[in-house]
RNA sequence: GCGGGCGUGGUGAAAUUGGCAGACACGCAAGAUUUAGGUUCUUGUGCCGUAAGGUGUGCAGGUUCAAGUCCUGUCGCCCGCACCA
């Protein structure tokens, strides 16, 4: 028996890894008989700092799916890009006065370089990169297509401005009043800008949420976030003779309403200012309001504020009772009308202010406590009062009846509302997709000439973006210039780019075609690899790239793009990789692990597998550096099988059942993502397979295709110099499983009395009842425990345990 | 407040329809071989107890022959949203 050296890493996998690339064997093909299936990861940012131990946790993932159902047949497509546009990279750029695409340039080399290391089959012939203008002329070809169909639009309006980016951000991107990407304020400014209508979209992103396979989480994340409200808008018709609507989801309680409250922003102020008594107090609360910033806004939320109008009441439409208005800015001007109704026996925030303000508390739904001292807001279970013809009815037989006698009368109607805004799209920075629009004086905002994609970026002495909110494009005069593609008259072009998501929304369409120049990508291409089949990636993602991309989709549906109404068949997460004390990685708390490090010291495989290992894939997991070694330790005695091997090429028939339990465990648990199982269930193998002290020929070929998906050059490295098979592991047929060897002939059921695990005993696997309790009652250790007592009652579950139960 | 999730050994974690709690690892202990910087192998390892046995899945109840799993209540933690009418 020839002894094989001892396993290096450092020599095997770049060379499996070059063989990979040379054969091509992980290359898609668009002409295929064969079935196809499409696996996407989230494309990285290629940032300063290199790749995060993250990342491969998700590509791995997709990997070993990936490789399996190569393995299965499939024709498979599991590319990779980069989403390269972006504010670190420009400020980087900035700072080190040089060009963002160099910067660009250099980042992608290494994140390159360190994926390659890991040995995961992505398709690299297919590889795109967002900033490259071959890429970007799409990007901005379908803004063309949303701004032809209304959907992209400019707005002048009051938009989330970070100060320290000096940057306008999307809803999505502020968290907790803060810019979500540096932390600092973010206050409001109102500037014009460039919107989606992604609201005119609501109702189908949240309906076709039928239509796809994700997580219940988030699904229940995304309809969270379009936060759909049913109700009536109603109109109450001023003293003044104007007409104040507003929006509600319990009309049931219109009788309840005591007073109204508008936003502080709200039209109608200024319009009854020469009625209103008290203008300057009312603007004094306008301006205090107007100087909070969001964060200042919600966070004194405890405590109400408001100003009574004065000079002006609102008459309710259904009893003609005048009641008050009130500004405050617990009332939103973008949510429903800017205006509400309120009944603060019913709703804890009007009665908070009704307490303040000693309004009237009028009951109308019976069953809560005392509403004077507490609003009952529980609306399945209460009795109308108080209401005319409202009264005894449910709450909910009371919402349809009021709405029909509104319609009626024609002082309101059924509405649904939702929290999505539209997306504002403007960005004044620099490195991101030029908006192809011309502003000209006499034709408006007017887009350029498809065939004049794409928009390249100008070169630019100075990336720093201005004090007075303009891009630093709009000092490129010579850019900026232009003539009106309409009337051909002097017109400025547009200076605001992209936000980073705007490349993101499609670019697992571009894969599929990627060096079309046609098109974002042939028809045929589309039809055929639309949609993806599986699709992971962070849960932070939720609410801003996957429903950005939903969006984007749909539209292409609309117009005829693409063949399905939703990109992506199912959608997992992953959870986080923690840093070994259970806090995040970050390089201010010093538990940040490199890659880079763990693949030099214990090689690709073992990351590979430790990151499966690690736990649930999807709840995050603290990195353990000890716990590595135990998958280092698989892989050597992997490798180490070679020496006791036999040439016999069968099964033994002690492993027979071993042999295909692993088989259907490892080949079950990929599908449901549970990776920490699948090597749990392969170490359990090779336990059984060393402690015979050898290994035929046979059943190291079927331990070496399953742990391929895993462990991809150390099974290469195994199959070929065992002699396994022709060709590659990689691409090696995926094993059947004999359903009838994976039933043991005798088991071993356990024997209870009362409950208690008294005895063990083997029987036959076909045995039945009388056969099993005559045996479990035959053992010595039951009869100690049931001797002297009735026995009341005897259960079998057939295979696995007989409990008597004796008194 | 609303929505989602979690709580199991010293550690990471397993556990179809309710059916042997702790698979598989890490760590630790003892032993063997042996390399003398972390190797490999064997055995043991939830807790109490020499043992028989008892006990044990955040806590308190309940259903059941049988509960980590189902039900009720409660405590704690994490994530998302949040003055959305």
């Amino acid at each position: 028996m020839k002894m094989t050296e001892k396993y290096n890493h450092k020599n095997v996998e770049p060379k499996w890894q070059k063989a990979w690339e040379q054969a091509g064997i992980f290359h898609a093909e668009n002409d295929s008989s064969k079935p196809k299936y499409y696996t996407l990861i989230e494309f990285p940012y290629p940032s300063g700092q290199g790749l995060h131990v993250g990342h491969p946790r998700s590509y791995t993932a997709l990997d070993i799916v990936s490789r399996k159902r190569r393995m299965q047949g499939y024709n498979v497509l599991y590319p990779i890009g980069w989403d390269a546009f972006g504010l670190p990279t420009e400020n980087f750029a900035i700072k080190n006065h040089v060009h963002p695409k160099d910067v660009t340039k250099k980042n992608v080399a290494r994140f390159k370089s360190q994926l390659q290391s890991l040995g995961i089959s992505f398709d690299w012939s297919r590889e795109i990169n967002t900033t490259d203008p071959s890429y970007y002329k799409w990007t901005q070809w379908i803004f063309l297509q949303l701004f032809k169909k209304g959907l992209a639009y400019k707005k002048e309006m009051a938009v989330n401005w970070c100060t320290s980016c000096k940057c306008v951000l999307a809803n999505e991107e502020v968290v907790n009043g803060a810019c979500e990407r540096c932390g600092s304020e973010v206050v409001r400014k109102v500037k014009s800008q460039w919107m989606l209508k992604i609201t005119a979209y609501a109702e189908r992103l949240i309906n076709d949420l039928d239509l796809v396979n994700y997580p219940d989480r988030v699904k229940a994340q995304q309809k969270n976030w379009i936060g759909r409200s049913t109700g009536a808008e109603v109109d109450f018709t001023t003293t003044t003779g104007d007409i104040l609507t507003v929006y509600t989801t319990r009309p049931d309680t219109l009788f309840g309403a005591t007073y109204m409250v508008i936003s502080p922003e709200h039209p109608i102020i200024e319009k009854l200012s020469g009625v209103i008594g008290n203008m300057d107090e009312i603007r004094k609360y306008q301006e205090a309001a107007a100087r909070k910033s969001d964060f200042e806004r919600t966070e004194v939320a405890k405590d109400k504020t408001g100003v009574k109008i004065e000079g002006v009441e609102a008459v309710n439409p259904v009893n003609g009772r005048q009641i008050p208005v009130f500004i405050s800015d617990y009332v939103l001007v973008s949510y429903g009308t800017g205006a509400i109704m309120a009944v603060p026996a019913h709703d804890t925030r009007d009665h908070d202010f009704a307490v303040k303000f000693g309004l009237p508390i009028i009951e109308v739904v019976k069953g809560g406590e005392d509403v004077q001292k507490e609003a009952f807001t529980d609306c399945a279970t209460g009795i109308m009062t108080n209401s005319d013809y409202l009264d005894g009815l449910s709450v909910d037989d009371a919402k349809k009846k009021i709405i029909e006698k509104l319609e009626e009368s024609g002082k309101g109607k059924a509405k649904v509302n939702y929290k999505l805004r539209d997306w504002v799209f403007s960005r004044q920075r620099y490195w991101g997709e030029p908006i192809p629009i011309v502003h000209c004086p006499c034709c408006g905002a007017v887009p350029i000439d498809e065939s004049e994609l794409p928009l390249e970026l100008p070169e630019v002495e100075s990336y720093e973006p201005t004090d007075n909110g303009e891009s630093p494009l709009a000092k490129m005069t010579d850019w900026v210039n232009t003539k009106c593609p309409k009337c051909g008259g002097d017109a400025k072009r547009e200076t605001d780019t992209m936000p980073q998501w705007a490349g993101s929304s499609w670019y697992f369409l571009r894969y599929m075609d990627p060096h079309n120049d046609k098109a974002l990508a042939s028809k045929e291409a589309l039809d055929y690899w639309t949609p993806v089949d599986w699709y992971n990636g962070g849960m932070e993602h939720t609410t801003l790239h996957l429903l950005y991309s939903r969006f984007w989709h749909k539209f292409l549906y609309d117009i005829g793009v693409v063949p399905t109404p939703e990109p992506y068949a199912k959608r997992t997460s992953h959870g986080m990789i923690l840093g070994e004390n259970g806090e995040k990685m970050s390089k201010s708390r010093g538990n940040v692990v490199n890659p880079d490090d763990i693949v030099n010291e214990y090689g690709a495989d073992t990351m590979r597998l430790f990151e499966m290992f690690i736990g649930d894939f999807e709840n995050a997991a603290p990195w353990s550096s000890s716990s590595i070694r135990g998958c280092r330790r698989l892989a050597e005695r992997f490798y180490n099988l070679m020496n006791i091997m036999t040439d016999d090429e069968g099964i033994r028939a002690e492993l027979e059942g071993p042999v295909n339990k692993t088989i259907k465990k490892v080949g079950d648990d990929i599908e449901i993502l549970k990776f920490n199982t699948a090597i749990a269930a392969l170490m359990s193998l090779i336990n059984d397979i060393t402690a015979t002290g050898s290994v035929t020929k046979g059943e190291l070929k079927v331990f070496t295709i399953l742990m391929s998906p895993f462990a991809p050059h150390i099974a290469e490295e195994v199959w070929s110099q065992a002699g396994l098979g022709e060709g590659f592991v990689s691409i090696a047929p995926w094993p059947e499983y004999d359903e009838s060897k994976c039933v043991e002939s005798t088991i071993e059921i356990v024997v209870q009395v009362n409950g208690k695990v008294r005895d063990k005993i083997k029987v036959a696997a076909d045995i039945d009842q009388e056969g099993a309790l005559s045996q479990a009652k035959a053992s010595e250790k039951v009869q100690s425990f049931i001797e002297g007592k009735n026995i009341v009652k005897e259960i079998y579950v057939k295979g696995k345990l007989v409990n008597i139960v004796a008194k």
